[in-house]
Formats: C-alpha cells, structure tokens, sequence
DNA sequence: CATGAATGAGAGTTCATTCAT
DNA sequence: TATGAATGAACTCTCATTCAT
C-alpha cells in the first residue's frame, strides 16, 4: 500500500463529497484500511490534503514553466500555457477541482502557502499577457478581466472534458487556444502547430476512474 | 427575526467556510439566534440550503427569461444573457457561488429538483446559441465548448467582482458582451446600448458586505 | 376546551408510546392546542402525570371501598374486590395501565404519594384474605403469592378486553371470580349473584377510542 | 468489555427508567465507557434493546420446548411449561421485563419481528391447553381467558420475587404449577416430582444484583 | 504494518418550559 | 385564552485522533 493509493482515494472522495464531508473512515475503506492505519501514511486529514494540493500546484508550476520554454514570443508563450492549462485540468481533474476548491479548508498557516503557489502560477499568465500587451499583439478593453476570464474557463474543464468524449485532449486544447486568441483579439491564425502542444502528466494523486 | 436574515447568514457562512463545515450553532450565532430557535424558521440544515438554492435558480431563471424578452435576434438576446448572467452572479456573488458549490451536498432527491433548474437556466444559453448558429451569426469550432466557456467565465465573476472595485456593474457587463461576441466571431459593434443592459435584482439570501 | 380532553389524549399517548417516549407538542396536536397553551390546563408534564394517576388510584381505592360494602363475608368481599377490580380495568384499561406502568416517570415525592394510594389499595385484598383465611375459608400453600396472583390476572385484563369482544363485561367479571375461588379452593358455588356485580365507572381520563 | 457487561448495564437501567427515558450517556457511565465507544460494541441504542429482546425470547422459546420435552401428557407439559415461565421470570427478572414493556420502543419493523416470537412462546401454551382440554383433563369456563391469567400470573414474578426471598425458586414454582392446577381444575395431586422441575438459565443480559 | 478499543469534542436535532404579546 | 418566539439542556450519534497490542 503507498501513499499513492491513499492519496488517489482521498482526492476521489474530496472532489465528490467535499473535504469536510467526507470522514477518515470512508478514506480508510476505500483503500481498505483501517482508519487508525491511515495515520502511518498521513499525519492527519490536513496534512493528506495539504500534501495533494502542495503537489498539485508545484506541478502545475513546473509544467507551466516548461511549456513557457517553448518560445519567447508572449502570443505563443501565452497559447502554450492556455494549452497546459486545460491540458493538466483535463488530464487532472479531481485532483484541479480539490486543489481549487479546498482551499478554504485549509487552516490559515498552510492556506498562505498554498496561495502563495496559487499566485505564483497565476502570476505567469499575468506576465505573458503583460508582454504581449507591451507589444501590441493583444487588444482588450480589460486585461485584468480577460486573464480572469481565460484561467476561469480552463479551469471549468474539469467540470466537463472526458478523456472518452466527442473531442481529443488535443483538440479541446487547440479549442482554448483558438478562443483565447480571439478573446485577446489575435489574427486567427493558429501560432501553435499540434505537435508542440505541452504534453501533460497524471500526478500521482488523480484517481484512475472517476467511479 | 426573519428569514431572510438566517438565509443571509448562512450564505455567508456557507461561502466562506462551506456548507459540511458549517455549524448549525454557528449560523445561530451569527444572526443572534440560539441554535434550536433557527428550528422555527427552518426546517433543517439540508431544508435551508434548499431554500436558498431554490430561491436563486429560480430567481436566474425568471430573470433570464426577462432578459431574452428584450429582443428576437438570437446575438442580441445571447448578448443579454451573457449580460443578466454576469449581472446576477456580481450582484449576489455569495450566493451564486453557493448556489453552484453545493448542489454536492444537497440528498440525492433535492440535488435532482435543483439539477434540473440548473440545466432548465443552462438550456437558455443553448438555445439562443444554436439558433445563432443556425442563421449563421456565429461561428466557432464547438458550440458546447463555447457555451460552457462563456458560462464559466461568467461564473466566475463571482470570484473577484466587488461593487466598489475599479470597474461599475455596467462595464463588467459590456466587456463580458464583447468577450462572447469575439468568441463567437461577431463583429465587434456593441449589440446592446448601455441603457438596455438588464438590471439585476439581489435576492433575499444576499448578505449585504461579504465580512 | 377542559381537562378531561387533554387527560384523554395524554393517556391515550402515555398508553401508546410510554410517558417519557412522548411529547408536550404531540400531546398539544392531538387536542388542538398549542405546545404552551397547555401549560394552562397543567402545570408541567409530571403535574399531568400526577393528576391522572392520582385520579385513577382515588377512583379504584373508593370504588373498592364502596364495593366492599356490599357483605361482610370475606370471601364474597373478595368476589367483590375481584369483579371491582376487573370492571375497573376493563372500562379504564388505558388510565389503568399508564397508572401502573408510569410509576417510574414519577419524581420521588410524587412517586411515594402515589405508592402510598398503591399500597393502600392493594390493602384492602390483603385485609379480605387474611379474615378469609382467619375464618378458614380459603386454603392455599401461600396466601402472599395468591394475593400477588389474583392482582396480576385481573391486571392483565387491559391488554386484551375489548367492549365488543366475545365475553361481556360481567361474564369476565363472574370468570374471574371463578378463578379466584379455585385458587382459593372456595367450593364451586358462585358467592355473588350478577345483579351484585360491581358497575365500574369510566373516569374522566380515559380515552374514548384506543385508536 | 464484552458485550455482555452493556447488555447487563442496559437491563438494569432500561428495567428501572424505562428506555426511552435512559439515555446513551447514562448506559456508558453504568458500566465506565465513554458514550462513544458504546457504538463500537452496539449499533445503536435500538440495535442494544432489540439485541436483548431477541436473545430473551429465543431463549424463553428454546427453554420452553425443552421443557416440554419431560412429558407427552398435556397436563404435565402445562405444569412444566408454567414452571418454566416462572422460573425463567424470577430468575431473569429484569430482562423478562424489558423484554415484555419495551416492545412498543421498537420500531415498527423490529416490533414484529419481536411479536413474532413473542406469539411463537405464547402458542406453546395455547397448544398445550388445548390439548388437555381435547383430552378432558382440564374444565374451566373459557380457555382463553385461563390461559391469559396463567401468563400474567407468572410474568408478575419478576415485580416481586428475590433469591433471597421467604420462597425458594423451587417453591414457587410448585406453587405456580398448584394455581394453574387448580385454574384448571385439575384433581390436586402434584402432576410433577420436584427433581422434574425445569432449571432455567440465567441468560447474559440480567444484571447480576439489581442495584 | 496493522488494528480494535477508546475518547473528548462536536455534529444536527428535539426537548420541556417560559414569556411577551 | 391562546400563541409564536425563544432558550438551555439534553438527546443520539459521528468525528478525528491516539495508543497499546
């Protein structure tokens, strides 16, 4: 048995039920444990949480930097994190939404960390759009409303992309990117061809199926 | 002591902290009440939560329907969606928020009552979508991906819109038009005068400051 | 609205449910009446108690008193405490068995009160049996244990007689009687013509229907 | 702790408050446990009350048909039946009265299923009466109301009889089997040697004093 | 590594009772 | 006479957590 497991279990139950609804015995059986046993694993309900949301969003960090590597230009640099985006929300979904939602779950101490990682990848959206604003390839009435509006629909990905439905990962990612261009009122000319689109990992926390 | 007042504080409390994690003693306190005298004004926490989830769809719904009677044209009539939409979500942001978080808690009989008001709002936008679409006002890759991105968006004013923030009411409104007209591939002429933009009512569960 | 009304449904609930199983709000409804317009007719849940047992025990004391009058032969005396006896529960069988069984609700005051009348009671079939017995009409191994017998039986008459059942209500008195003499070894003439057969009265706390 | 030790602790405070009015805490500090850890050993407080109702009456069942198994002769089978019950009630006499007044405690589902044998132990004694009746052992005016009597007369041990009381178990139980005799009118000679007479058990739910 | 037993705290809910109206 | 509002205390039951085994 590793934390994996426990992990997956917990992110199932949170994402369904909620952090607060859902009991240490209910974790402990879906993985079938007792719940005392649970305690060799997690130090405490918190702490199982705080350690899916810490790995969470240090992944998404990463990724999201990675991808930004793809290029400097910030139209591109902008689409590739739009990509990575709905790519790990869709990829991720239960552990997205718990990392999303339980935020306020948290105690006060482990919640400015956590927002702290929160920001710092909001913060590299902000920056490229920043850039492309600079130079005069993005036109809004709005920027902060737009950055808003794009994460806010990535996010809502979650709610519903199915890895079996109507669209590929891909194509919903090329989806986003074509809506994001023209939120930004960008020529529509896709600036990212398929094959550079960032190819998002399952973190260790994402339950295998959504059952 | 009315109702209103107990719907108001719970919807705090429910926002903030979330449903699960809210205390009957809690809501008490928060309105002066012990916490069997909220027993005369509800019925139970569950019948509470259902009152006040029930009390704004149905409130999105007339008030959507309002809005669509300002005009035939399906852009117009998307426009003043997507304007009602945001409009309610920034005028009662704690109780929209509430409204969507917590259909998880609700049991499986009222979760399906209040469903089908959610997807009876939802179908609204579809409808006036497709009828876009159908007389070539439109253009996208997906519908429904469209759809559920501007809903998302919309949803998620509720995240960050304050009424004494650097934006009135009024311009959030038009700028979220002008971000579903450049999704959508509308030429960029405002469709809505300023002066038609629907007014949104806040509803009884509405807490005032969000403290 | 009188006491007697709020007796009834008292009895008709503590017979039911049990007193402590049972609520001022559920007593309130089944008159009509508001959970605090009660307290005008009774000073609390133990003071209704307390009347109807008190009413009870005083009815059954002086009735068996009254029965008494009718010889001074002990063992038509206890002919006549035993059809008494059976009567009353009979015609009382609610008031009778929440007078018995409730004793235990009772607070030690009242509960020593009504023991006290209790004790008294069952005196009077003790007093008749020991002057029988005296006189050498009665023979039996132990007279405690055919006194405890006789009560037991001619309680137990309220679990199963019913106004419109096979046995009238003297034909139940007479059988009894029979029973008491058997075990008594009195010879097998009956010692009580009908017509001298006690006529029990319903008392004021008794419901109407056991519905 | 075992289960037996909360069971014991349940009979002595159901038999002497009654059990609706006992509650959880109560029982736990009875026997040193905290209230929550009850629930490790009992479902629930009705799951403790039906727990022991149905031990008690298998019991009383299983007894009963042993007993029966002494004789063939319906007049025999009635005197050992009547010692059975006796002794079965003086020597669990908190359990047996639990076991009789709580019924109406449970719920609907689990009254029956308790009626049920409860009818089961009754019918024992109906057959038997019957039988000697067929026979023309036994003469007396109505069965029925013979075979109540009897019943009540034995259960009404438990509100009186003590181990150390003036009467050994034996006696009393000689005694009984002389009234149902003599109910029944039958020649008075003992139908059965004391060394006959059924040993009941004391069974795992009677508290040991009843203090 | 795993668990049954145990617990204090607190959950939602109902209680009998009071009181101003 | 009658009631809605209000409350402290108690209810049954579940919680997260600890610890000896």
């Amino acid at each position: 048995m590793e934390l994996g497991k426990v992990q997956q279990a917990a992110v199932a139950c949170f994402a369904q039920r909620g952090f607060a609804a859902t009991g240490i015995r209910e974790l402990g059986s879906a993985v079938g444990l007792n719940s005392a046993t649970l305690y060799h694993y997690v130090g405490g309900k918190e702490d199982l949480l705080l350690g899916i949301m810490n790995d969470c969003l240090s992944a998404m960090i990463s990724g999201a930097k990675q991808a930004l590597d793809g290029s400097t230009d910030p139209v591109r640099q902008l689409a590739l994190l739009v990509a990575f985006h709905v790519g790990f929300t869709a990829t991720n979904p239960s552990t997205a939404r718990v990392t999303e939602y339980e935020m306020r779950a948290l105690s006060p101490a482990a919640r400015k960390q956590m927002q702290a990682l929160r920001d710092a990848y909001e913060q590299l959206f902000a920056d490229a759009l920043q850039a492309g604003e600079r130079q005069g390839s993005f036109s809004t009435a709005d920027l902060g409303i737009a950055r808003l509006a794009l994460m806010e629909m990535g996010t809502g990905v979650s709610h519903w992309y199915r890895p079996d439905g109507r669209l590929s990962l891909a194509e919903v990612q090329l989806n986003f990117i074509s809506l994001a261009m023209r939120i930004l009122a960008v020529p529509d000319e896709f600036p990212l061809p398929p094959q550079q689109l960032p190819v998002p990992q399952v973190i260790a926390s994402e339950p295998t199926s959504k059952d």
